[in-house]
DNA sequence: CGCCCAATTGATACAAAATATCATTTATAT
DNA sequence: ATATAAATGATATTTTGTATCAATTGGGCG
């Protein structure tokens, strides 16, 4: 049994469940066990993974509470999107540098371009720890903006 | 008339252009389009975005071909799909700290996520200039992975 | 503990987004 | 110009996500 990374995962949750009740939601069924399949090492779950692992916990959770969960959970950065295919999110033209970072604004999702993202000698460095061949990057930061820091 | 963003746009278009002449692809009706729409200054569109203008400058183009041209042009590094909201993309859990960096490789999608992303001084600088507070970062990396670099 | 009650749920119906199919068209090499 | 595989667009279908609403439930309060 790979008791550590159990101990890892349910304190993950625990911390999870915090915030949640910090921030006035309640612990509920739903939200628990969603949290618990997001949580097991299985990373970059699409929401049909969540939906059929939360299925095979609980076939009692609806549909619907699970997409509602995801959303309050992007919402409180307790978890963030991402993507590997493309889908619905949004496309950015990819300039030939291969270089793009900008900040995000987590409530108003406001986007502010950064020009220079001057992280090239850290991208080097990293290439070659990994041996690989790197054709570009993002960096995200996420960051409430001016006008919703009030 | 913005002729001087009208020549990068244009340049843009016959770059990518390129590119999918390179790879062995037709330069065809639709995916000219379709380019000409995502190089357009308005960054991040989504797929509806795209399917809206690509509608009104030419409405024989079908909705299929627009979204194969978004897969391919994907495939190809030409664009890449980012997020806004949280939909289709696949989710990780973000730790305490906020921090998270991975390689995706373009050509299997594998991910190679990184312990450490050693951007925290770029981070701060970032935040004093623009005068935010920051919650996070995701620094993301394209690579081909040693699997799909031969 | 046992009520209370807003918050949350799950079922259902619905809307939107994306994909599979396939006969027709078109870009490109010769 | 012709040949031919690649690509297209129309259509049908699946998949994904959302609105609605009566029923349930978590958690504070007495
Ligand atoms: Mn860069
Ligand atoms: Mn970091
Ligand atoms: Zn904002
Ligand atoms: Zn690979």
């Amino acid at each position: 049994m790979d008791t550590s990374s159990n101990d890892t995962m349910s304190s993950l949750i625990d911390s999870a469940l915090a915030r949640l009740r910090e921030a006035g939601y309640k612990i509920t069924n739903a939200r628990r066990t969603v949290l618990e399949v997001l949580c097991q090492d299985n990373q970059h779950l699409t929401s049909a993974d969540v939906i059929e692992q939360v299925e095979a916990r609980d076939p009692a959770v609806g549909r619907a509470s699970i997409f509602r969960t995801l959303e309050l959970l992007t919402e409180l950065a307790i978890i963030r999107p991402t993507y590997l295919t493309p889908r619905t999110p949004n496309y950015i033209v990819m300039p030939e540098s291969g270089h793009h970072a900008h900040i995000i604004c987590p409530q108003c999702n406001k986007i502010t371009e950064l020009g220079d993202c001057e992280i090239e000698d850290l991208i080097e460095q990293i290439a070659e720890r990994q041996g690989l061949e790197i054709t570009g990057h993002l960096l995200e930061i996420y960051g409430i903006c001016p006008d919703c820091s009030d």
